[in-house]
DNA sequence: GACATTTGTCTTTTATTTCAGACAAATTGA
DNA sequence: TCAATTTGTCTGAAATAAAAGACAAATGTC
């Protein structure tokens, strides 16, 4: 009865709800990868229910999907209210990548230096997705102890470094890769497009890039980019300081930055 | 008839190689896991049919799996020859986990202060299973730039944090928690079962360790405890220093340690 | 230059895993 | 105090993903 009366109801909701698309079966490797970033998404402990509405999972196999990542400590209890989070395994994972990684290494020495000597906030930046995404950075040891949360995403437009980053883009290519509401900034403004294909052009032809109040209000953002062989951006060094820096200091930082980034570009 | 031959070979490994036990059927999840734990210990940049026969996983599966995990960028291409490492995102969900983990960033800030005014490579250790793991470290300033592998798995006998780190257990628990063949150090020395007790009972009465010649001829191991609230030493702090450092120098060094663990312990 | 491995890609099949749903227990709110 | 949610656990069933294997091309070895 039970199941007859249940039956009815599924019957129902398939036809009368189509809206609802991605219903569909998925293997477990494709939950584990959405599940993984939907956590970085989110950037702090998570109630299993809740992660399961945000990847579009049913919650009985997100339980399963996060007992199995628990017991390998990829994912970590934490929190009284059953939250979730990355676990050991996942900080283990990540330093074998830093450590091998040449790039990364070498980065992370002149960031420490950078950040040491300047004391300002210094980033190491790139895209993912469509997105721009802190990877790295040495807090800055001034009173305006500016921090940034590694791994987030953030609109293109919002950075001076994302304009660096697609300047090996044609303005159709830039317009097709940014979404449409990435222009519109924190505060509620609406960057123009042209103004921003403009800034990626001056961005390529100086080979640096500064940007103030887009973000937020109070600080500045210097950019350098960091080339590979074919000349791309694929990353970007990066000062965040307090808006009110005066304009010599500010060309000083930037100077240091762009030659710190050409000695890491690769050859 | 290539065909026929290769069947025919097939048929008879499969009748007469009956050791080869665990065959059957493995989940995605699993695999992945294997893998990523595989890489891990191999901890260099790996090739896919490497990888595949290191977690005894059918080559097609691996290059399927390993396909959606580039995808994601967990793992990455590097080095020529087709190997594959940990990619970009796994360093991001690892931050995650070091940025939101309060004992993580409060040993960071210790382990770096240390590391500074001692100039002793200073690690925070733990264990992984049944193996001592060095989960991050601060290498020392010093000439003898002592550095360490993290995430490597080790015999807790080769080791003064082991001897910390068991030392909740009872003689008994530590005979069936250890392995036999952890015993047996690198260089061919079995450590004696007694012997090893008796360093852990006089860890745990002391509140710290130090041992030398056990994992290499050349250095001092000095480790203190951090306990959670129920006494259990959960993780180590642990400084590495050349074995000719003078015993004054040592005593000074472990009570600094022993000092600084006590701080970090939870309440 | 011939031979033996190894690599990367593809297809078919069947043993398994994802999913829907139901349920009791624990929370939350009025 | 009683609803209304939410949590965590279990089940059976059907869709599907893991495995086996075949193959061509690349690589390594003598």
């Amino acid at each position: 009865m039970g199941r007859a009366k249940t039956m009815a109801l599924n019957g129902q909701s398939a036809q009368s709800a189509a809206p609802k698309v991605a219903h569909e079966r998925q293997r477990g490797i494709d939950r584990v990868i959405s599940l993984l970033e939907a956590l970085l998404r989110e950037h702090k402990p998570t109630r299993i229910g809740d992660l399961a509405r945000r990847i579009g999972a049913p919650r009985s196999t997100t339980y399963e999907i996060v007992a199995r990542l628990v017991e390998a400590e990829i994912l970590e209890p934490c929190g009284p209210g059953g939250e979730i989070y990355f676990g050991r395994a996942a900080h283990l994972f990540g330093r074998a990548y830093a450590d091998a990684n040449p790039l990364f290494r070498r980065v992370g020495e002149v960031m420490e230096r950078l950040a040491s000597e300047t004391h300002a906030t210094t980033q190491f930046c790139g895209l993912r997705g469509n997105k721009y995404t802190v990877i790295d950075s040495r807090d800055g040891a001034g009173l305006f102890r500016i921090t940034t949360d590694i791994g987030v995403e953030v609109p293109a437009p919002w950075t001076a470094s994302g304009r660096l980053l697609l300047d090996h883009m044609s303005p159709e290519e830039i317009r097709a890769f940014v979404p449409p509401e990435d222009f519109r900034l924190p505060d509620g403004r609406t960057l123009a497009v042209e103004s921003f294909l403009a800034d990626v052009a001056r961005a390529r032809a100086t080979g640096r890039c500064a940007t103030t109040g887009l973000a937020d209000p109070f600080t500045y953002c210097l950019a350098a980019p960091i080339r590979d062989r074919a000349g791309i951006a694929r990353t970007t060094l990066c000062f965040v300081i307090p808006a009110d820096t005066p304009e010599p200091r500010r060309v000083e930082l930037l100077d240091r930055l762009a030659a710190e980034a050409e000695l890491l570009a690769e050859r």
